[in-house]
DNA sequence: ATAGCTGCAAAAGTTTTGCATTCCA
DNA sequence: TGGAATGCAAAACTTTTGCAGCTAT
């Protein structure tokens, strides 16, 4: 029997982090989530699950996690930042500027491409972001 | 004689907008600037210049010429937005996580890539803005 | 003339922090 | 036990706004 995909407790450790309940909770509520909450619609879902996780516990865990790198925090524009488990692969973001929707969108040759152009350039990526801000195109 | 390529007042005209000295030194300032200034910096490097220029006037033209198209606004992490006049070519940013040095990179590859992607999903790109956090590579 | 801009200062909104207390290792 | 983490509240920061006066058109 292999151990679950996601240990949160073992990946706090491995991190040199201690398992705090806080951190716990605050770490599955973003892995239940299915959108990209800010720290604000965190604070809130974690308070169903224990009222007594405080609004800078939120932040401090967001910040250690992210160190972690178990966590991604979005930097989007005129709104506070948005926080996403780290995904297994890289993908973008596309924000329908109409509705403000979220799509995660991928693609393994523009990530290839991505590579090879910074590391001509003598740097290797640590991490990447896009944001595309997109319409629905009307349908012809 | 043509006009200059870069016509700031005609720019603000076209858009609607009143061509003040406070925009025009905004601006100007944006122009100039090699780096990616974020609004204090600008509002220093302004008041070199006219010393009446207000902070909540530097955040209020960004605003304006941002709705204009005319400046481009880039929201990086753990840190306040900056800014840059809205280039003529679409590119990414790639930050040395070391030194905080940011250098423009373009592909026309990835533009390419990226645009047919997102048709496909039914959108069309109104603009993107790509954030790599790099490293630079040991010499082997 | 007048709608749009600006300056000033105060407010709003997000994120961080000091300190005493609690808790994991 | 001892350092790390938390809760509370206050502070720090970035950005926005109300309002009276100014100015480009």
């Amino acid at each position: 029997m292999t151990a679950v995909s996601t240990d949160f407790a073992q990946a706090l450790r491995d991190a040199g982090l201690r398992v705090t309940q806080q951190r716990m909770i605050v770490m599955s509520v973003l892995m239940e989530s299915e959108d990209h909450p800010n720290a604000d619609e965190l604070f809130a879902r974690t308070k169903v699950i224990d009222g007594s996780v405080s609004f800078a516990t939120v932040y401090r865990t967001l910040a250690a996690l992210e160190e972690a790198g178990l966590i991604r925090k979005l930097s989007f524009e005129h709104e506070p930042a948005r926080f996403e488990v780290t995904p297994a692969a890289e993908h973008d973001h596309l924000v329908d500027v109409d509705t403000g929707e979220v799509i995660e969108i991928e693609s393994a040759e523009i990530e290839q491409l991505r590579r090879e152009l910074v590391e001509r350039l003598g740097y290797e990526i640590i991490s990447h972001n896009t944001l595309i801000r997109a319409r629905k195109k009307p349908r012809s």
